[in-house]
DNA sequence: CACACAATATTGTCATACGATATGTTATCA
DNA sequence: TGATAACATATCGTATGACAATATTGTGTG
């Protein structure tokens, strides 16, 4: 926009407590703050510099969003992923993702199908020559666009929150890959699903890719604990 | 060791930012703070008794939840549940309450099982001779049996954050009493088919039990909105 | 070495303060 | 008069300091 250098855009500045959140969940999902560890609410508001306020609100969103636990008068530690809670994570991903996808099918526009087919086709092209960071990025964008299209805010609110958690096993489809291959066939399928607007035909190509996605995530995690034992 | 953190919670008094957050949840959903109403702090301070730490503490919690909606600079305000947002949540609760019948289909003990008869039995019973606040405790009753014996505590907590959202419609089974009857029959259905074992047909009493409520939820809640415009 | 006990750290809560933004009111001017 | 500018007030966002209650750590004693 020529003229006017003025006018800025109407922008409340972000506050502090989201702040305070977003970079904690990062250090989080980074594994910059490990599970079990304890969070001290001074060290936090120096390395933040915020004060214990603003703080301390942030991490009750936190606990909120599951990230931490509250345990009294000792503070808050970061969540300890469990196996059992991986595996109650993979079965409510499972159908929310399926609901997603069926919703999609129901309500996407042609736009929305084409953008999504091009995710995949981007998907494709990057796993024939594979590079970690541009595949989790196309994949993420991938359910960006499946979940704008299905068009329930609150289904996309709910997988973002426990999707947190899931990242924090730092256990991606890239753990294992011999998957990748099959895994890019089963997205595929939820493509032509949706492209079809065969709503059970989607909801069962997603629905079955998680649980997929969980067998080959939860026998690597099972290994993992079995080597920590020893 | 878990189990030591369950003693200690009976020991420490419940934290007040807990308090807070129960008092005005409960408010919220009983309609004493009705949708868009404004909440200046400084009055709830005083109505609770509580510092503004306190208060504010609880406030990002319930807006975590979703039944307050954070304006900068203005303050929170009940959230509004608009149409939309509440065939969000029918669509949601609809997957998470057939996942829930389909995990307790696959896990529940006997004993839980006997439970749920049980209180399918006692909900027909009250039916009989109906009368409306042992019928909605019966229901949440079984309910509660149903999460339980699904064991998966993450449904069930995501569950429970919409249920409280879906409560401050204050539209319940019982607003069409047309449908109570065949409300119960769904519910047998799903009792007969988690006691058959039979994962599916869980799946299906469940989903279509809880489509069958969001249409005529829905039906009523057009209308009254019509009613409102006028 | 175990245990009691004092010293210290940390959390939960409160009171107060102050700038920034939003709302409401009054004064001013065309 | 009606619109608008200037001002006054309410409320939020954040910070600081304080203090009791509980948890952790360190120390001395039997």
């Amino acid at each position: 926009m020529p003229g006017h250098a003025a006018l800025r855009a109407v922008t409340t500045p972000t506050p502090l407590r989201k702040q305070v959140v977003e970079r904690l969940r990062e250090a989080i999902i980074e594994g910059h703050l490990k599970p079990g560890e304890r969070l001290r609410e001074r060290e936090l508001c120096e390395l933040l510099g915020v004060s214990r306020t603003s703080l301390r609100e942030g991490l009750v969103e936190l606990e909120a969003e599951g990230l931490i636990n509250n345990v009294p008068n000792r503070g808050p530690v970061v969540a300890m992923v469990s196996i059992k809670a991986a595996e109650e994570i993979y079965q409510l991903r499972a159908v929310l993702e399926g609901l997603a996808a069926r919703l999609f099918a129901k309500h996407a526009t042609d736009a929305q199908l084409q953008e999504l087919a091009q995710a995949t086709a981007g998907l494709a092209e990057i796993y024939r020559n594979f590079s970690a960071s541009p595949f989790l990025k196309a994949k993420s964008r991938f359910y960006d666009i499946l979940l704008t299209g299905a068009n329930n805010q609150l289904v996309a609110q709910v997988l973002r929150g426990i999707n947190a958690r899931v990242s924090q096993l730092r256990i991606t489809s890239l753990s294992d890959p011999s998957r990748l291959e099959v895994s890019i066939k089963e997205i595929y399928r939820i493509l032509d699903a949706v492209s079809a607007r065969d709503e059970e035909a989607a909801w069962r190509a997603s629905t079955e890719h998680v649980a997929n996605a969980a067998e080959a995530a939860l026998a690597i995690l099972r290994k993992q604990q079995k080597h920590d034992m020893s």
